[in-house]
RNA sequence: GCCCAUGUGGCGGAAUUGGUAGACGCAGCAGACUCAAAAUCUGCCGUUCGCAAGGGCGUGAAGGUUCGAUUCCUUUCGUGGGCACCA
């Protein structure tokens, strides 16, 4: 009987469909374990390679723990709400709900081929009314929420304005409150909302027609097509994340993310600790007759935020962001005309510009001077466009010598240098240490800088010209896009003022439109409908969720996928808890996993659910990248010529279809078959011979070699390997094993097929422990042997260890070392083949399940439990011998003898170097390692 | 520019805590079986000296710590990723 892994396949997926193998119960005496995919976006394009690896690796775990006696939710949706299903409805008129409902077929049919156990009773579609039913009910959740600055956390804003209407705040007093207008009081409490809607400036990308999150735009161009992206004033949702900065911040403390990915997050939030400062102002103005110039003094003060305050004696000037308000107060006339034009230059740059020519120094003096507080200075104000508008107060104090941008904006317009840290400066570059010791420094000379920062906020505390402050580089997100496709906002709004609808109200439906095409005044399509727009209470808000919104609480979604009355069952999400191992790209590393952390937050401050962290362990996956083949035709002609010629002719260079390339030999037939175009193409082969057009035989000796190239994986680069074809080739078992088998998860590798058959004969091989193609049945029921069964024990050991650390590639290599060790030693035992099935069974579910039925045990095989492994069988011996040490006698030496490695003994000593053993057995090698252990080599 | 990874045969990679470097697989070479092919099996397979036994050198490079370093430290180079005027 032959390993028919097609029959196979197939009969143990329909079982397990039939069987409802895979279904999850919420109820359970079993501890639980939650295993959870990034859910994918269900693209046209159907799944490649690279898709199921991550999914591959959840697969193997929820098994393996499923083995080891855990109940485990291990689930997979879609992320079916985005831009490409809209993209291709406004090209084609096609609704996206029924190209995303074609989509998500495509992907479960090649998902179901591979074999994933997924309770697909518990499917989630972000795009279901059923789901975002609660996507807009946690949205209200958020409007009906503040974050609280005592308590740091999120509380019912009827709870801020019972406060309101009791005692005001520092702006107003209760009996103020009462009196404002309903739209004056819904505009204060706007500001306090969680999700808010305020006018901001927005990325808006022209070419899409719509907003752009900070995390959709790369170098001012929209990451997907890279379009321009320009700032536009409009009406937009917010989510109020800044409020969570610091919570998001300590709690990567508690969760197990890579150490690259919490950098990220750290990076993004990007927290600062410093002051803000105020200073004096004043201006020079040039007098008629003396010669001398008259001095104002400025109303207004210059608030600056600098995370060095302990630099302050070096301040040589200042910079204002040229958009900072107070450039027009306190530009003098002589420089009126000068600043006017350095501001028309800075708006004629586009963001990209800016971004682009980033090196580039521009400035321009405005007149005035800033009073240093402590040494009285008169420090001039500039305007340059390296200043941020939108970070800190839009203002610095410029240290030159310590900061590298300041330094070069110093010599780029001669302004004269203060060197406070000595030696530490060498007039060539900026040093921003903070170990020097400050010279030239008023009352913080002699201190070193790393004191004198809380030293130099002390006292501008006590002067009361500033306080400390922490800043965030991170922004509010914007929550609005101006699409279709997403879920609609549970708003509307009635004279200014946003009203929610009631919860009874969900889901509030996407009403179907006749044009994807966007909206009057950069509006969404949806306020292309009016009657739906139009609604008796008001005017509905058009613009709709973005993609990140649904999938920021699936997960919750996944523990009680049909409840009609509740988000998630707070017994359901009590049970299942966090997500014990997340697996997904890093490239979701700010966006997804930041706002998912968020809404976590508010759900548990609001106390809807009983943990703060979605993912306890996060895995990140590598990339597979593709690996293209190319061919070299002669320019003007239809011949190719191989890869080690083409230097000795012009030629162009073509991408080719990898699956019709061995290795990097090309298949002659199959390219001549390819493309009609190819159809009587000529070769010159590496060895230089020549074949015509119309010979394809006799062609045996002779090979086409292609270039190679690792690239992103694409079907314009004719690199994608479809995982359908690879499983109805090789089988999904060997899919599965080769996907593992080819590096670490975590690593990004190119796709390479070649080495697959190596996998596959090895599972032949383990097939023929159980049947011979001829003989068929071959195992028995005899006793396994001590070597037998130490081989299947080291292989328990290792298994668990490999599958434990997600090293599920070396877990294939331990497969493959135990089976060739068996198949050497003819041993066809049960007792031992049994408990290997077992272990096999998270990585080769379907061959696994069947020989488990061949050896006549009902049922699943994911019901067993995993083996035991038992160390005594390893450790064979533990004897103590009498050893010479430098001639004098030694005992007391432990020798684990371990079978294993028989040439390889690990010793205990107690003391100096052995130099043979007593019993006349004289090792070859002795290593002595201090006082603890050496190698002997016999 | 800053931050984080990473560098091992022809290739993918292994070496889990500092202890036989190159497991396992691919490719390659030689052989067995076969009329032949496929399948399967056996041996070789970092480099160098040697008939061999055996030795020298080898984990990007240079130093260091250690009895011992792919592993730890310093410097440096290459590759990949992230951030990029954030004061």
């Amino acid at each position: 009987m032959e390993y028919d892994f097609r029959k196979i396949e197939q009969a143990w997926q329909n079982k397990w469909k039939e069987n409802k193998t895979y279904a999850v119960s919420n109820e359970s005496a079993k501890p639980k374990y939650y295993v959870l995919d990034m859910f994918p976006y269900p693209s046209g394009a159907g799944l490649h390679v690279g898709h199921p690896l991550g999914y591959i690796a959840s697969d193997i775990y929820s098994r393996y723990k499923r083995l080891k006696g855990f109940n485990v939710l291990h689930p997979m949706g879609f992320d079916s709400f985005g831009l490409p299903a809209e993209q291709y409805a406004l090209e084609t008129g096609q609704h996206p709900a029924t190209t995303t409902e074609k989509n998500i077929a495509t992907f479960k049919a090649q998902l179901d081929k591979i074999g994933f156990c997924y309770d697909w009773e518990r499917e989630v579609r972000t795009s279901d009314p059923q789901y975002y039913k609660w996507t807009q009910w946690i949205f209200l959740q958020l409007f009906n929420s503040y974050f609280c600055n005592t308590q740091k956390k999120a509380r019912p804003i009827a709870d801020l304005i019972k406060k309101y209407e009791t005692k005001g705040n520092k702006n107003f007093t209760a009996e103020q409150w009462n009196a404002f207008t309903k739209k004056e009081q819904e505009d204060i409490l706007m500001n306090r909302r969680l999700a808010f809607s305020k006018y901001g400036e927005v990325n808006w990308c022209e070419a899409l027609g719509t907003v752009l999150a900070n995390d959709e735009v790369v170098n001012g161009l929209s990451e997907r097509g890279g379009h321009p992206v320009e700032k536009k004033k409009m009406r937009q949702w917010y989510l109020r994340i800044t409020d969570y900065a610091d919570r998001l911040l300590e709690g990567l403390e508690t969760v197990d993310f890579s150490e690259s990915m919490k950098e990220m997050q750290r990076n993004w939030i990007g927290k600062s600790e410093g002051a803000e400062m105020e200073f004096g102002i004043v201006k020079h103005h040039a007098s008629d007759m003396s010669g001398d110039s008259q001095l104002t003094t400025h109303n207004s003060r210059l608030t600056v935020y600098t995370t060095r305050p302990d630099t302050i004696f070096g301040v040589d000037f200042m910079v204002l962001a040229p958009e900072h308000e107070l450039v027009a107060q306190i530009t003098t006339p002589e420089r009126k005309a000068a600043i006017d034009q350095y501001l028309h230059y800075v708006k004629s740059r586009s963001e990209r510009e800016r971004l682009a020519e980033a090196k580039t120094i521009t400035g321009c003096f405005t007149g005035a001077y800033a009073i240093n507080p402590f040494d009285g200075r008169e420090i001039p104000i500039w305007i340059a466009e390296y200043v941020l508008a939108g970070y800190g107060t839009g203002a610095i104090m410029a240290v030159p010598c310590g900061d590298q941008r300041d330094f070069a904006f110093a010599k780029h317009f001669d302004i004269p240098i203060t060197n406070i840290i000595g030696g530490h400066f060498n007039g060539e570059e900026a040093n921003a240490t903070k170990d020097a010791v400050l010279e030239n420094s008023g009352f913080l000379n002699g201190l070193f800088m790393k004191d004198a920062i809380g030293i130099a906020v002390n006292k501008i505390e006590e002067l009361g010209i500033g306080k400390r402050k922490v800043n965030y580089r991170m922004r509010d997100a914007g929550f609005s896009r101006q699409r279709y496709w997403g879920e609609p906002f549970p708003i509307i709004w009635t004279d200014g003022v946003a009203i929610p609808l009631d919860a009874e109200e969900l889901p509030l439906e996407l009403p179907h439109v006749d044009t994807y095409g966007p909206g009057p005044e950069g509006e969404g399509p949806l306020a292309n409908i009016t009657e739906w727009v139009n609604s008796p209470q008001g005017r509905r808000e058009t613009s709709t969720m973005p993609g990140y919104a649904g999938s920021s609480w699936y997960f919750l979604r996944y523990m009680d996928p049909n409840n009609e009355t509740t988000f998630c069952d707070r017994k359901a999400s009590h049970y299942w808890n966090q997500v014990d191992l997340y697996i997904g790209g890093t490239e979701h590393a700010v966006g997804h996993l930041l706002y998912s952390r968020m809404w976590t937050k508010v759900l548990f401050d609001l106390g809807l659910i009983g943990f703060e962290e979605p993912f306890k362990k996060l895995l990140n996956q590598g990339m597979i990248q593709g690996s293209s083949r190319f061919v070299y035709r002669i320019a003007g002609t239809n011949q190719f010529v191989s890869y080690g010629k083409k230097h000795e002719y012009d030629v162009q260079t073509l991408h080719v279809d990898v699956n019709i390339v061995d290795g990097v030999e090309l298949q002659i037939d199959a390219f001549r078959k390819w493309k009609p175009e190819f159809a009587d193409a000529a070769f010159i082969f590496e060895d230089g011979t020549f074949s015509l057009a119309c010979n394809t035989g006799a062609i045996k000796d002779m090979k086409y070699i292609c270039g190679v190239e690792t690239e992103k994986m694409s079907k314009s680069k004719y690199n994608t390997v479809n995982p359908d074809e690879l499983c109805e080739k090789y089988g999904a078992d060997t899919f599965r094993m080769y996907e593992m088998f080819l590096g670490p998860v975590e690593a990004s590798k190119p796709w390479d097929t070649k080495g697959i058959e190596g996998v596959h004969r090895f599972l032949r091989k383990l097939w023929r422990l159980f049947n011979d193609d001829l003989k068929g049945k071959v195992w028995n029921e005899d006793k396994g042997s001590d070597a037998e069964l130490k081989v299947l024990h080291r292989t328990i050991k290792k298994i668990e260890e490999d599958t434990e650390r997600f090293s599920f590639n070396t877990a294939v290599s331990t497969f493959m070392i135990c089976v060739n060790e068996l198949a050497d030693m003819k041993c066809h035992k049960k007792e031992v083949l049994e408990k290997l099935l077992i272990l096999l069974t998270p990585y080769a579910p379907h061959i696994a399940e069947d020989l488990w039925n061949q050896l006549g045990n009902e049922g699943s095989v994911l019901d067993a439990a995993f083996p035991t492994f038992n160390p005594a069988l390893l450790v064979e011996l533990t004897k103590e011998y009498p050893v010479s040490i430098n001639g004098k006698l030694r005992t007391s030496i432990a020798l684990a003898l371990d079978l294993e490695q028989p040439a390889v003994e690990q010793l205990v000593l107690q003391n100096e170097i052995v130099q043979k053993w007593l019993e006349g057995k004289a090792p070859k090698k002795i290593i002595f390692v201090k006082n603890k252990m050496i190698n002997v080599v016999i």
